[in-house]
DNA sequence: TTGTAAGCGTTATCAG
DNA sequence: CTGATAACGCTTACAA
């Protein structure tokens, strides 16, 4: 309630100078014995703190980052939050979180707002338009990007995880388990990751002639899985590779409901390993990525950064596959025959 | 990467006095028309825009508040985290999250650390000890508290879930359905609100003498409930109130595993309705605790209080009890004799 | 070793 | 309506 004691008023207590005082907190020069336990004693009685904002102010530095992400309910940018914040919190930083609520137009306002209070910004922001993001790169360093690699040359380090790869794997998955029709469950169509995992169709695809993989708009929830089991179940596809695991979830629900078994009638991957897959019936299929490890080095980049430390690299992790109950071998008969006679 | 402008930058280009400046920046006074834009022009010309870090220390306001939660990957925090953060941006408000990552010890000094750097704090720390939480009460001030309530008098909104009444609806349901004999599986001791569902156990016990129901340590867990399966079937009892759905979830598993059907042979409920809990199977029965109102009302009172407004009021939100599938009638037989003849 | 004073970038007071 | 000037609380030359 009382006013916070102030560097001046130790000063007076202890009857040094306000310098002394500083250099006695700080350990910043020698100071005489006698005096330093004089000091010690007066901040002690007043319960003295210094001022974090003072001392931002004049060392140009506030011990704090921003980071910008799409939305705290999900469960990836959540796990890069916590591993960030951890490996922060290690080297005495603080992290100051904005919410963009999706919202892609605020998120250019917001992540420079926030990057004034902060000596340094981590964005996670997979649908921001190339230009705002270039926008950015150019004027908000030091900075570090997560789950996109941004066209063009800059500064920062890049923290991503191979969705690409990931997909690939999944694709095999299925190759070898015998589905030759799949469809993709295509989420956000400007979101980085999708436009990675679309390579991978692609790429796949072109080396494995016999392979139908048909693309389907969807989403990125619970929901947009499960309102796309109709088509999906009619167009006798024995295989689904939903964007993530959220989508996959609300498909294998749907399809439970509809009476088609997964897998034996339909097999489902999904992609993130959220920390429910394995805990849903059945257990998902799906290509682990490892979000508190991103989130740690995206710290680790920023770390470099902010020590004025070495040049700048771009790390890959890459997904783990992660085989559970959705797949199985690709069914004999479509699905939609499973009601036959 | 260049030096960003000053205000003193904008006044020299526009050849008008800092004050000037300042003040077409906030609209504080009348400046006259011609003035106004020359100060427009230089700003933008500059890609002026003031410092926070000076504006809050001449100011003695941040715009920020600190945030300390117990764990960043726990479902509910994260819940309130993400309600207080939308709600705080709506008045302008940044907010500063400390992860105090389960060390109790720890939390104390997080505390007081984070909140210099703010205007006030809110706190989720439902094991910090009693006197710790007090202190900080004292000395942390403007504060709100979450999911706990404070011993004794002091100055904060109080914004919590009842978990007493959540265990007791809970605990009628289960009566309800004729079950006689429960297990309730004990969180953390410590924790706020695993005592106010003792006490909930304690009252509904004295009220129905018919009812037995053994309290067992457990944890807050998957893995505490997939654990406590074995003890608990030989025990003989028809239900279990889990303390969370985490533990819930982990002993359907485990008695699935197990060969035990839930909730033919045993019924089960948890506690707080995360997001996954509809999904499992079976869906789980549990109390629902409205964790994104719990961090928009914490908001609230943080902000009344910020305002200089009205007293100190206490929220007490009321947990939903969810039926589901997990639990139905008392089965007949002790679930030990479900392999008998 | 210690103190004095300037300055970090802004806003508010107070004359003009 | 505008401009000096003094804070805000701290650190850091520079001087003693």
């Amino acid at each position: 309630m009382a006013r916070p004691a102030t560097i001046a008023d130790v000063a007076a207590r202890a009857g040094v100078s306000p310098a002394t005082v500083s250099r006695v907190m700080n350990g910043t020069r020698a100071v005489d014995q006698e005096m330093t336990e004089r000091v010690r004693a007066a901040a002690a009685a007043l319960d003295y703190s210094p001022s974090p904002l003072a001392r931002s102010l004049v060392l140009g530095r506030t011990n704090t980052v921003a980071v910008v992400v799409p939305d705290l309910g999900n469960p990836t940018f959540h796990g890069v939050l916590r591993g960030l914040s951890h490996a922060a919190a290690r080297n005495g930083y603080h992290v100051l979180v904005a919410d963009s609520a999706e919202s892609v137009t605020a998120e250019l306002a917001l992540a420079q707002q926030t990057r004034r209070r902060c000596d340094g910004l981590v964005l996670v922001a997979p649908r921001m338009p190339e230009t705002d993001l270039a926008q950015l790169l150019r004027t908000l360093q030091p900075m570090v990007v997560v789950n996109r690699e941004p066209v063009g040359e800059h500064a920062s380090p890049v923290v991503t995880a191979d969705y690409r790869l990931g997909l690939t794997e999944l694709l095999e998955l299925l190759y070898a388990d015998g589905h030759r029709s799949l469809a993709y469950l295509a989420g956000a169509p400007q979101s980085a990751s999708n436009t990675r995992r679309l390579a991978a169709l692609e790429e796949f695809g072109a080396t494995h002639p016999d392979l139908a993989v048909e693309i389907r708009p969807c989403g990125v929830n619970f929901v947009d899985g499960h309102d796309a089991a109709g088509p999906l179940v009619r167009s006798g596809v024995t295989g689904v590779l939903a964007f993530n695991d959220l989508v996959a979830m609300g498909l294998v629900s749907a399809l439970g409901e509809a009476g088609v078994a997964v897998p034996a009638a339909m097999s489902v991957v999904g992609f993130d390993d959220i920390p429910f897959a394995r805990y849903v019936t059945p257990p998902l299929t799906t290509a682990a990525v490892p979000v508190t490890e991103l989130g740690e080095l995206a710290w680790q980049g920023m770390w470099d950064l902010l020590s004025g430390g070495p040049p700048r690299r771009t790390v890959v992790l890459s997904p783990q596959v992660v085989r559970r109950g959705s797949t199985g071998p690709a069914a004999r008969s479509r699905p939609e025959t499973a009601d036959g006679p």
